[in-house]
DNA sequence: CGCATGAGGTAATGCGCATTAACGGCGTCG
DNA sequence: CGACGCCGTTAATGCGCATTACCTCATGCG
């Protein structure tokens, strides 16, 4: 028994509508009020006749554009997008909270750059944020799922979990890693150009005249670190310096490593400048600081000092360090773009994105002999 | 004629998917790895059979959810709107950027606020940029129309269209103003007791002895001026001070109006204590300092100062000045209860949220005659 | 004069999900 | 032992819009 008489059976779906809420007009209305098709009104809203070449007379618009307007219409975004099978959202995915309480920690430079290209490409964003938990159906494990509601995501945070990206980038869902990563095997992303950056640090040390020259740094294998450490080997070995293992000293708790004693014994040994890496909390270039500052030694005179970053916020005052700067709204734009094109079906590939060299004046030339 | 034959019919309707790219799972793809309908899925993944009594084995619901899973399935939040459910998103429109170049002038605050209690909700956030166009149907007009698209909307700012905004509110839409408003009628809004807040501390100025008490105001309009006007002329009158109009000076531009002679001569005529309105800029506050500076005065000893709310950020160090603190973060928690409960049906009312007086260091006893 | 052509429009269909009447298989009650 | 109620599941339907195959004319052309 395949078919039944469509005037026996009751009709199931939605219920009508509650009588409270006053409808706003469809399509349907228009093109009723206009004496058109639907169809027709959607082709002449939508701007598409003129658009490709779809012939509706002036007439014709001119009836449903006067339809349209004297009702108000206005087109329901959500169906728009059901029907177009897309959304126009961007998700962005962080792993702490989007807005920190402590604004300077933060990846609010990120975003500054994020929403100016976003807006500019036609996208909202959603913000999705760790903790909160999802639908119920989602489910905790898959938190990440998510973000597949957006047409595709931003992921910031070096916290990521590789066994999720790698399932999204699996399903070809556009996603776009703010940083250098290279465990998801194609993973899309953007990052800064450490090496580069780091490099020319470097070499503006050797070109003032310092030959021995050391590099400070925590104990965490995250490319933003061995990037800096192989840009700064770089540049040592483009200056003709040596370029060994000797040069790198690496602490896990740098504010107890790093003695007065110990940067004295380095001085006295021949090293006239050195060199931190930045990272979230700085402590490389705090006990760098202090431990010069408890040896007594003059920073621009006797020992030139250089961030491989922008030094904390609370440090921010004081004169400013040589090294680079991030530029981390352009990453951020930069990588709305790339996510962009991933959704339009570009490729997935990595782009590194210029740090801007800082002179500071925590360098100069090394003290005569 | 009006039925044909399906089989002579080519079918119209939407293209084939491009092969390129997989789609996400739909629940059709879920319901066939289960091994179950269509129906039966969105029932389960909905809850709606634990809620409404809609009996599902759990046999059934385990078959599901792991085939559901392991597809990395989520909802449409287009389809769901569009089958008049929800999707858990919240709208946040900003008539400026939301993250400014400048962070310290910006909505910042109220979204620690907004991002914790909507995460506790079970919302996501969708940020919806200003300046981005919105589809080509809607041109440029409808721009706000794109909230729809979420389950309801917050505005933040005071440039908010109210022709636009009646609109939402005429069809029901759930919507939150952050910031008291009256203009479309039957807007729901969160905003700060100022009225509350500045009679505390013209009462404050009155306890400590002051009888003439000046406010330096701006020329604009906005409810958050005259609702700090109105509760300085409250706080006088309650103190049984003259609370007439020579008691509130006006000015367009006051770095330009209120100079130095100004100041002494109110000072000579009696006044001992001054209160300036915050605004965006600043400017009332700057002018008085700047002024009663010029004038050789000293703070605390000659003159009692006081602020309508929180000194800017670049004035941030120096003595605070007497005046209130307005809970931002809990005001921008507050429009998200609000908005929930607007979107569970509730109705749209004002909220009014208590600001925190703050002793500050510029007032104190006026000097004896 | 007969047919191709193009202009102007319409009908039908589907997007993905929520909803609900109906259905079939049970155990039970009268 | 047939009517009935309960359960678990499914089929059918619609939300509002975009898309496209097809239809109907009026014209142009050989």
């Amino acid at each position: 028994m395949v078919a039944k008489e469509a005037a026996g059976r009751a009709r199931p779906g939605r219920a009508p509508a509650p009588a409270g809420r006053r409808a706003r007009p469809r399509q349907a209305e228009v093109a009723r009020l206009a004496g058109v098709s639907q169809a027709t009104v959607s082709l002449v809203l939508s701007g598409r006749d003129l658009a490709t070449g779809r012939p509706i007379s002036a007439e014709t618009r001119a009836k449903v554009l006067d339809a349209a307007h004297s009702l108000g219409y206005v087109p329901d975004p959500a169906a728009s997008r059901l029907a177009a099978a897309r959304n126009n959202l961007l998700g962005v995915f962080s792993f702490t909270a989007t807005f920190p309480t402590d604004v300077r920690h933060s990846y609010y430079p990120f975003l500054v750059g994020v929403e100016q290209e976003a807006a500019a490409q036609g996208y909202d964003l959603v913000l999705f944020t760790g903790s909160s938990t999802g639908g119920a159906g989602a489910g905790g494990a898959g938190a990440l799922n998510r973000v597949r509601l957006a047409d595709g995501c931003l992921f910031l945070g070096r916290h990521a979990p590789a066994d999720e990206l790698r399932r999204l980038v699996a399903d070809d869902f556009p996603v776009v890693h703010v940083g250098r990563r290279d465990e998801p095997e194609g993973l899309a992303w953007v990052g800064a150009d450490y090496v580069s950056a780091s490099r020319e640090v470097v070499t503006a040390l050797a070109a003032l005249g310092h030959r021995r020259v050391l590099l400070v740094r925590e104990d965490d294998d995250a490319p933003a670190s061995t990037d800096r450490e192989r840009g700064f080997l770089d540049g040592l070995a483009a200056s003709g310096l040596p370029a060994g293992p000797e040069a790198v000293f690496r602490s896990g708790d740098p504010r107890r490593d790093l003695t007065a004693d110990r940067v004295r014994a380095w001085v006295a040994d021949g090293v006239t400048a050195f060199v931190a890496e930045e990272t979230d909390t700085g402590a490389a270039w705090r006990a760098l600081r202090a431990a010069v500052d408890a040896a007594g030694l003059d920073c621009p005179g006797q020992v030139s000092l250089a961030l491989l970053g922008s030094p904390p916020a609370d440090l921010a005052d004081g004169p400013a360090p040589m090294g680079f700067d991030i530029p981390r709204p352009a990453l951020g734009a930069e990588a709305v773009r790339l996510l962009a094109a991933r959704i339009a079906g570009g490729p997935a590939e990595g782009t590194l994105v210029a740090c801007a060299f800082r002179p500071g004046a925590t360098a100069g030339p090394p003290p005569a002999p």
